[in-house]
Formats: C-alpha cells, structure tokens, sequence
DNA sequence: CATCCTGGATGACAAATGTCATGAGCGCCT
DNA sequence: AGGCGCTCATGACATTTGTCATCCAGGATG
C-alpha cells in the first residue's frame, strides 16, 4: 500500500523534478500536483492523499495557510513543509497551522524520502539546526499592524504610499514605523524589513 | 552516446531533484552536482561534459561568472542556465557570457530534458516571453559605482553605512543614490534598489 | 599647452523620515 | 470598576534624505 502524495511549488521545474524523484520511490505514488495554494485542500480530499508537500512562498494562498485548509478538510493526511528559506518564524507558524514536518531546499535529496515516510507513519520531522535557531528566536514581537506596515513597506513606497495602501493617517505609519524599527533593532525602515523578513515575521 | 552533464545549483534539494528527473532520459549522464559556482569549470574539464546546467543565483562565484570560466576552460562545452527569477538584465549578461540557454523554474518539467538536447546540438533556447522583455528593457543605465551604492544600500543601512562600504564621502553616496534613483525612475532610494534588482542590474 | 570630460567632493536647502509626548476610544482581563 | 495593551491620531522636533550648483584633480585629447 504505497503513500498518496499530493505537492504543491509554484516553480514548474522544481515541482517537476520533485515529483520524479519521489515517483521513483517503490512506497511512494504521486497522486497531484499544484502551483499555487488554492487548490490544495481540495485536491487532497479529491485523491484521498495521505501526505501533502507544500511549498511555504507561494502565489495565491501561501503555503501556511495551505496547510491549515488541509489539516481542516482532510485531518488523516500529514503535512509537510519545504520551503527555501529557513526563516525561523515560519517553522512555528508552520508548526501551529498543524504540519507535521519541515524541510529547508537545501537538505540532501536522499533524505526527502524519507522525511516524507516519517511524516506518514506520524512522526514529526523537524532541521536540528533550524528548531534550535527557532526556539532562539522567539514569536515575533510584532502586532497585526506593525507587520502590515512594514508590509506595505517593503517595496520602497513613502510614507503616503503605505498610508494610502494601510488606509491610515501618515503620522500614524511613522509611529508604527517607528515601533517596528525599535522591535526589529533596524535603525532605517529598509533595514527593519529585511530583518523582519529574514526572521519570518511578515508571515 | 550520451550527452554528459554537469548541474550546480545551490539548493540541495532542486539540485539532486534535477538530477533524478534528467537522469531518466536514456540519452542523459549526469556525471557531477555542484553546490556552488566555484568547481564547476573544473568539473566540466575533469568529466569532460557536454552541457553544463547553471543556477544563476549561488554563493561563491555566481553562475554568470561560472557560465564565463566554463566556456574559457572547455569551449566545447555548452551552457544552460537555469534560474529563479526571469530579470531581464541577467539574460543579456547570460548570452554575452556565452550561454547557449536560458530557462526560468517554472517553465514544464518536460521541456528540461528537450532543453538540454537542443543546447547539445548546438542550437539556443531561450524564453520567448523573456527574450521580449530583455529588448524592451535595454542595457543597464547604471555605471559601475552606482551600481556598486545601490548594492551597498540594499541591505538597508544609513548613509554613512554605504560610504564607509564604497569608501566614499557620504555627500557622493549621497549624489550616486539620486542618481540612480533618476535612472531608475524610484522615488525612494528602496524603491530604487528593488527595479534595480527587478532588472537584473545589480548583477 | 589648452581643453574637455569624468570621478569624486563640498555646501546649502527643501522635503521626508524617525522620535517622543500626548490623548481618545476600545476590548480584554482580574 | 479599574488597569492594560492595541489602535489611531496630532503636533513638535531633530536628523536624515534627496536635489542641485559648483568645484577640483587628473587623464585623455585636440
């Protein structure tokens, strides 16, 4: 009895490659595959798939969400996560959404197979390096909406811009601003982005 | 006779992915996976490869700078890029570096394997809608020190931090960013940083 | 030699940004 | 009821940015 698998990875190439790999595997049966997130939950309970790979970056509905749709709608299947980036907040978001394991893209391909195995049998499969760095790194010490300002930040408007997209008043974008800078222990704008980026925190 | 191929892209995962996917194809040997961009010159050399599959994005030396020694030390041996993200600029610099193709993530697994081949035999592939936009888009507009401070800037620092960088006076960072900014056409010196990058400017 | 051009620097000025104190409304917790 | 934290807003202020004119050293070029 080989394990359903549904993935979803918004680079066709990369989704291909993956899905060949595990396709090669004599446990494992590729039942779907995805580009983006809406489709996820449906596709699952539409195969009866067993585990789901999902991408975190994804266009439309994100990876995270994704998986709390399909913990949701199919509570039987395993989720596990594979995303490039080993943002330390997006482990525990991720944890929390109900997936049962994650991967950084640059682990060894050996390893998938079975981190996919595990994650079916119930275990959690988790980087060391990564789950140390995270429980570090605490939850972000952002609210809702100092995370949407640096948000709307992050493409290099000014203040009008992020005022108008946040519907709030320019003074109050720089307070925000302002807290998230001192929250983050960025000294700019630009640099509070990317730190909070880096960590996970804009979801 | 099988076309011989060496794949260096920094993702482990992607890269033993696309290794498994093209070493299906009865006419492909894949005969060295890198991480970086440094070995690869050499690897091509040591292997005697015919096509080399190149991650644009990688630590150490980027894969225009590796497609450039690749094409050096083996000029038998033809180039592939592969990359993330389609800038426009990174096609130019890609073919001047003598790149026989160029193809985004997300384009069908299925179309890799034909890619390669068709890189073998001597011909070019390249995106079409990519190629498009690479003529609309013209060279970069910036010279090399604006370049140089936009880079410096983006990871968000002050001022004073990109001079110290450049080793320049803060009022001729100050002089190249608006510059720059007038180039590119952003209001902000982040938003400036980002078309920069969207083009493939900063290398 | 005179001249032009380029990279780098300076100084001044207006506009945008970051900081702080302050206040009002709201929900949540004890 | 009272206190606390988040939201949203003002207004004032010191810095930092972005813009511009200008200047200077040194190649290249005539």
């Amino acid at each position: 009895m080989s394990i359903r698998l549904v993935i979803a990875d918004d680079q066709a190439l990369v989704r291909g490659a993956l899905a060949a790999l595990l396709g090669l595997e004599p446990d494992i049966e590729v039942v779907a595959e995805l580009g983006d997130g809406t489709g996820v939950a449906d596709a699952v309970v539409e195969f009866s798939a067993d585990v789901a790979m999902l991408d975190v970056e994804m266009p439309g509905l994100d990876g995270i969400s994704a998986a709390a749709a399909v913990r949701k709608a199919a509570p039987s299947c395993r989720v596990l996560m594979v995303t490039t980036f080993g943002r330390p907040g997006y482990l525990k978001r991720a944890m929390q959404a109900g997936a049962s394991g994650f991967v950084v893209k640059d682990t060894p391909a050996r390893q998938l197979a079975e981190a996919v195995r595990r994650v079916h049998r119930g275990l959690r499969v988790v980087d060391p390096a990564l789950a140390a760095e995270s429980l570090t790194s605490g939850d972000s010490p952002l609210t809702e909406r100092e995370a949407q300002v640096l948000r709307a930040a992050s493409d290099g408007g000014t203040v009008a811009d992020i005022a108008k997209a946040a519907m709030l008043s320019e003074g109050t974008v720089r307070n925000y601003l302002s807290a998230a800078m001192a929250k983050t222990g960025g000294r700019t704008r630009a640099e509070a982005v990317r730190l909070a980026e880096d960590n996970g925190w804009l979801l």
